[in-house]
DNA sequence: TTGTAGGCGTTATCAA
DNA sequence: TTGATAACGCCTACAA
């Protein structure tokens, strides 16, 4: 016999004097157990430095207590905080996360769904709803509840997140109002991700209904880094007539952005206006500060944790849970200079 | 009959016409199965749309092929793009990964510990080394590999990081080669994070080489906040002597200093140097850039899984691997101004 | 309120 | 090379 041995549910049943039953439901529904003996089970429990066994317990109870993520990357601001607060709120209802990355690539999201699903998650977190029929299909199929987070999704399936189109429409307005009718966007990667199209919708519909069409209106899709936003800039700036408001994807582009335009001699807002999206730490330490829409990133880690339990839990749900988001005005907007020319 | 139901090993060996034995066989090794046969059972898993249990696997196996990871908060960028990384090694491995998170908390971190422990997880990965012996012993006991990252320990345990101290001191003895004498520090929060105690540490002894004692280097402890590393900094400049230097344990602090600096009228680098530690995006993108501390994260991340996994197939191990650092010279330090009283 | 006992799906030890 | 069969640790009717 080894002391170090891992104890059971047997172990700590002898050592209390009662059954395996009873020192489960200790565990389990502890009010179904006189308090006396639950005490003298807790305290065997303690003194042998029990734990229950995974294994069993999954193999025994078919859950796992276990809830699954596969977000694009950690190394995104927006969904590590998302996460965190995500991993904060499952760990309050004695639920354990299980991390996978895509990396934007649906077919590695697919085989991550496969591990996931393998491991027996009693749920899954998912980002935005941009994804092949055949991957819902296969989470459906094996009866996993699962979300899309960061958007509101389209005709099914469950959502906790914003109307990034609604808000990217609403931060163009506001550049229109300054004055502003020679806008440029610098988008994220659209392709299977709905995030950035939608924000790119968002800025052409806005501007459309302002009378700019889409023709009018140059966009580049660019990688989620400084130096593509930068590069994306340089090339917009090389455009002629030349943008006076730059609208971009996210506060990495727009930080990338407004390095440039400083290299270019180019002041913010003075000679072009520049607008972000996430308001991410980054945005309020840049010179000027970022204008930029403010997304709750945390709060939609929680409330996506709560409503993937209510789901799993099988309880009533709204399809929808929608995060407010708010146009942050900071130093990066401003009325356009008259043109030269005119 | 329910043909949703999910397939067991037993429907598979009955569809292949052999034992449960002989399917386990044909999953786990392959090659103690004849070819026919082999094929045969593969063919119902196929159909069936078989996949094992994790619960009975876990069981039966004593094995999960999974790894913990209990980091302080993602919502730090060093810890994030950290643990992606680790992640994507960890899965190259056929590894899963759970994550927990302690708040900086060594109660909250033994809590996850024993969370991670009833997971029946393969191995750990921690942050840092300073915690209970009785933390420690806890997963001895069990039997858990486990490792600290981001730094590089003291007598016992592995480790994959970096010599907080030693970089600390070098960025010091910049600081001291541009003719500063009087220093000072924000530090992170000492209590329960060597990181932080060592950056320290360094700054202090590489202060003392040059003949500048502790006393006269004051030094605050702030929270990972702008806000606290702004407000700090306030207190320092109302110093008297007022230092001409200040060191940060980190960017972030750093960051809020600098916007301190802005608010209360002194340039940097000409009224007051400052300098941070990590060098997170942050530090490439404040006005002028961050002199700091290269760490690179993600190769930590990355020799941390390769390190666990080894651990876990009880491998050869080398007791620490070191991570370069790098000095990061940018704008935020100078030479002091020569004080007007002298 | 507590105990008995069967079963969850897999692996692993023996034999055959 | 394959097949019985006994664990693995826990949960949960059902009984007492």
């Amino acid at each position: 016999m080894n002391e170090f041995a891992k104890p059971t549910l047997d172990d700590v049943a002898r050592a209390a004097g009662v059954s395996t039953a009873t020192v489960s439901r200790c565990l389990n529904a502890p009010d179904r157990v006189i308090a006396t003996t639950r005490e003298r089970v807790m305290q065997a429990i303690e003194t042998l430095g029990y734990t229950p066994d995974f294994g069993g317990r999954a193999l025994a109870s078919r859950r796992t207590n276990t809830v699954g993520a596969i977000i694009p990357t950690m190394d995104n601001a927006i969904f590590a905080r998302g996460l965190q607060s995500f991993q904060e709120a499952l760990s309050r209802f004695g639920k354990t996360l299980l991390v996978a990355s895509s990396g934007y690539s649906p077919a590695r999201e697919r085989e991550q769904m496969e591990v996931m699903a393998s491991r027996g998650v009693d749920g899954l977190l998912l980002i935005g709803s941009a994804r092949p029929e055949a991957s819902v299909e296969f989470l459906r199929r094996r009866g996993i509840p699962f979300l899309g987070a960061w958007n509101l999704g389209g005709e099914d399936g469950y959502f906790v997140g914003f109307d990034n189109r609604a808000a990217a429409a609403g931060l163009t307005e506001k550049v229109l109002a300054k004055g502003h009718r020679r806008l440029a966007m610098i988008a994220g990667i659209t392709e299977m991700n709905d995030r950035a199209a939608d924000r790119m919708e968002g800025v052409r519909a806005a501007a459309e209904r302002a009378g700019i069409p889409a023709d009018e209106l140059p966009v580049i899709e660019a990688a989620y880094t400084f130096d593509e936003g930068a590069k994306a800039f340089g090339n917009l700036m090389a455009l002629a007539p030349r943008p006076t408001a730059v609208l971009c994807g996210n506060d990495v582009l727009a930080v990338g952005a407004m390095q440039k335009a400083r290299e270019l001699g180019l002041r913010v807002p003075e000679d072009v206006s520049i607008t972000g999206f996430d308001d991410i730490d980054l945005a309020g330490v840049v010179d000027p500060k970022l204008t930029t829409v403010r997304v709750p990133h945390n709060r939609m880690g929680e409330a996506a944790a709560e409503m993937l339990i209510r789901l799993i839990n099988k309880e009533q749900v709204e399809r929808r849970i929608e995060i407010p988001t708010a146009i942050v005005e900071r130093g990066t907007l401003g009325p356009p200079t008259p043109d030269p020319a005119t």
